[in-house]
DNA sequence: TGTAATCCTGACTGAATAGGTGAGGTTTTG
DNA sequence: CAAAACCTCACCTATTCAGTCAGGATTACA
């Protein structure tokens, strides 16, 4: 299983919520726009985030989503996992996937890797996107 | 664009390759039965890595493949690379695939997963994995 | 020369996954 | 009741995966 667009959607929606910062629920369509998203395929996303416990959701007129966690405790890694599964950049990485363990050395590897990526995303929170953000475009809140 | 049972299959091949330490030609139709791989997709696989100069073939009765590169020259990258591809562990992380990395710093965190997997592979070569599965069934070449 | 062993290659295929779209339902505000 | 928003399930198309099939080319040896 890959890291597809699905968390690469994801976070870039939930890097958007969080810089707005807003008290009152964002319309996903909103979020969506501003980053080129797919509005039926975010709400497919956001749905899953919910029921994961990372987001709240406001039906009706206002409605929106907001963060049900703070975003400088949901690391990149929390969304992959939620959307695209376990992390398995290569065969042979979970339990059970390979009968040959006890006399094949070479799924070693593969597990290394799988765990090298694992640090790397739990590593990086959305708080931290959208502050790197923040930085990246103007920087003026540095100079006002 | 995952690493996919090609390079698993290929990787074990190689591995099996190697601790033979043949000084002739090893059939493929031996190295496939003795790890399970279905040979005529194990030809697609070295056909690859010949052309990639991994490997060297021979035609004929007493014919098979032996190393064209001394296997602790091999790294696990290398085959992965060549059979799968670069390595993608997500989108974005090649150079034209995003057109918002100048305002989306999201981006970084797919390119240091990737780099991250590309380090633990390139650190592997097929040499040490060979020699780690002889450490491994029997020890026995301690206490002869 | 014939035959068996072996590599070589391109076409094909069934199943799964990726990346969505569509249609309609439910809840809330005014 | 209308509009705005979330909710959900079914569907769809293209691509990739994991091989299989069929046949060809080369070599060793009897």
């Amino acid at each position: 299983m890959n890291i597809t667009t699905k968390s690469k959607y994801a976070v870039r929606a939930l890097v958007e919520l969080a810089r707005r910062n807003s008290d009152v629920p964002v319309p996903l369509i909103v979020l969506a726009e501003a980053r080129g998203i797919p509005s039926q395929f975010l709400e497919q996303l956001f749905s899953a985030l919910r029921r994961a416990g990372i987001l709240q959701s406001f039906r009706g007129v206002y409605g929106g989503f907001s963060f049900n966690r703070p975003p400088d405790q949901i690391t990149v890694l929390d969304i992959v996992e939620i959307l695209d599964g376990p992390i398995e950049p290569a065969v042979c990485t979970s339990d059970d996937a390979c009968d040959k363990r006890a006399i094949c050395s070479v799924g070693d590897v593969w597990v290394q890797a799988k765990l090298s990526v694992e640090e790397v995303l739990s590593g990086v929170t959305i708080q931290e996107l959208a502050l790197r953000e923040s930085s990246l475009d103007g920087a003026s809140m540095y100079y006002i």
